[in-house]
DNA sequence: TCTTTTAGTTGATCTAATCAACCATTGCCG
DNA sequence: CGGCAATGGTTGATTAGATCAACTAAAAGA
């Protein structure tokens, strides 16, 4: 019995909400952190924001310098996007290119003054926004929460 | 002391890993599911897919009929992409307009036949998608995720 | 009735993403 | 060494998605 109770068109309940809940997040998310950028008079996308952020990682460790290449892995985004991207951090100054002894095809990346500025500037807006974000929530669940996202992730790579 | 044992460019480390993390894992998601949507030939993009679900899931409802309305609603998403979507939608017969009684601004939308059994593929497709990226977590995992990631999401929305 | 909202549609514009073609350099292999 | 494929980067073109403004028609409210 039961089998025809009620006709709930095509799926039999409760979706996939995994995929629902994850797109409505990062929306939001995506919303939040323009509007706390935008509060600070931060004006870039959130591309530049991120290559600015992988340069800066990278900063740290002198040993594997940033080139467009890295960023592109990291990002995962096509290598004319990033090109662009990196264009305009050049013409705001927030980073400058140094000729690359290893290989002269590439250069290097580095953050200028202005660039960490601006980074310290992003930094503050994002705590801001992920505060917000995680209201309520212990520093254990958000851990988890980071935990899973990024095993999923490592599962959907290959 | 390790007070100033290397100095960490800007950040003091562990960046804001949440935006970055979740962003990766959208990312990653939205690419495996347009693989997964491709490999069974269903061509539309995740816009038109996403408003079809929600089509069905208020044909499961009749006393709350679904307008473009709803779906604007749910979707979070400009009214005139909306009206763009449902077009594309209607001009592929998955769905058609009736008139509604009581609103005669607007009209309900109903999946069509032809509309039920695309969805019916489409949630095979995204069942094969979060199988995937699911693997090796458990349904408590899974649940605290979506849990976590919808309460995130209240917390932005205001 | 007159006014204000609301549902939906269209046009224009903007950004992000993607693809293909291309140059310079590098690395490899005979 | 000389040729050639692979790599890093750049540019142009195209596309999809999102957003804004303007507008119609109907509804709701005063």
């Amino acid at each position: 019995m039961v089998d025809s109770i009620n006709k709930v068109a095509v799926s039999p309940m409760s979706d996939s909400p995994i995929g629902e809940a994850l797109h409505q997040l990062l929306h939001a998310y995506k919303r939040a952190l323009q509007q706390s950028y935008q509060a600070r008079g931060i004006d870039f996308g959130i591309g530049h924001i991120r290559s600015l952020k992988v340069i800066n990682a990278h900063q740290a460790t002198p040993a594997s310098p940033c080139t467009a290449r890295q960023i592109v892995a990291r990002l995962q985004r096509d290598k004319a996007q990033i090109a662009r991207l990196v264009k305009d951090l050049l013409a705001a100054e927030l980073i400058d290119k140094h000729d690359n002894p290893e290989d002269r095809r590439s250069q290097i990346l580095r953050l200028t003054p202005v660039g960490e500025a601006m980074l310290a500037r992003i930094q503050e807006a994002e705590q801001h926004a992920s505060l917000r974000m995680a209201r309520g929530l212990s520093q254990d669940e958000m851990h988890a929460f980071v935990r899973l996202a990024k095993s999923m992730t490592g599962n959907l790579k290959p």
